[in-house]
DNA sequence: AAAATAAATGCATAAATATGCAAAAAACAA
DNA sequence: TTGTTTTTTGCATATTTATGCATTTATTTT
């Protein structure tokens, strides 16, 4: 299904670039090679929760809503970042391992963050199982987690 | 000038109900005896920084900046009430009086909250000098309090 | 006060967004 | 698989929102 890789694309625009008509998104997923009609547009990011604010500069731009933007400057999320040791796949799946009793905090904040791609997360002492939605690849997955948790594979290749 | 009060009324409206157009604005503002056209309202809404977002059950509402929403519920403003002793109007002014020490703080989360009805805010140790925009009123100011630190009239009259 | 400048507003309309409806695609059931 | 139901999508268009321009209203300057 299509459906599902533009819902994560949109995500993905929003939260790196400043977009301000749905015209303008509909190039950027062009770009993408992910195409569509403007109708659609306006249904997926209705269903997303995407807002459109005032920029304060006299125009317009499309924002996330506010659960997944503050997920970006949450203080739990420093905290989140240096417990995560590894992530591997499974079986269209991610495991991420956490340093000992950290594995719920930090399903916690993922939860938290609602994103789309995420269907799930079942958390241990220190490994945590996240469900990929129906039809999300696990790349994908690992571009999610590096829009709510920047810099973390960096991170993990250092250990 | 008649831009103020509807620029208050629209902070007002919009964060007491839910609105899903500008024409429901215009007519909600009309009932309370102020009236302009919806291309007023648009240049208003971009100056306030009203955003238009999903709903959740298939429609839209206009929702006011997360700095004047996110002090609804900051657990700062829990600690706010409680330290206001009393409220006082001297020359077109606003004085508010709190216990020792807390004018300060206080101060700081009603500046937060940067309301378009205040203009700015002096604090010395238990006291605050609320400076009301032009041409707004005191009770204008009574009201926007109350928007922001809901119940604090009805908790001064108790003392 | 009068003139000059800036700000606010309405009107008409352009631009942008949402939606009813029919067709296509996908998911489901027998 | 084949038929049935649900979901997704595009098209055309209605609805909603933004804006250029002229006018009025307010503010500032001389």
């Amino acid at each position: 299904m299509q459906k599902t890789k533009r819902l994560l694309a949109i995500e993905t625009i929003i939260s790196e670039e400043k977009i301000s008509t749905q015209e303008e998104l509909l190039r950027k997923l062009k770009g993408k090679g992910i195409s569509c009609t403007q109708a659609t547009l306006s249904r997926n990011l209705r269903q997303l929760g995407v807002g459109r604010i005032p920029n304060g500069i006299g125009g317009y731009k499309y924002s996330l809503p506010e659960k997944i933007r503050s997920s970006e400057k949450s203080p739990l999320r420093l905290n989140i970042v240096p417990v995560i040791q590894d992530i591997v796949e499974a079986n269209g799946l991610m495991v991420i391992k956490t340093i000992p009793g950290n594995a719920s905090n930090t399903a916690f904040f993922i939860d938290g963050t609602a994103r789309y791609e995420i269907a799930g997360t079942i958390a241990g002492d220190d490994t945590i199982l996240v469900i990929p939605r129906d039809g999300v690849t696990i790349q994908q997955v690992h571009t999610c987690l590096e829009i709510i948790l920047p810099g973390i594979h960096e991170q993990i290749k250092k250990k």
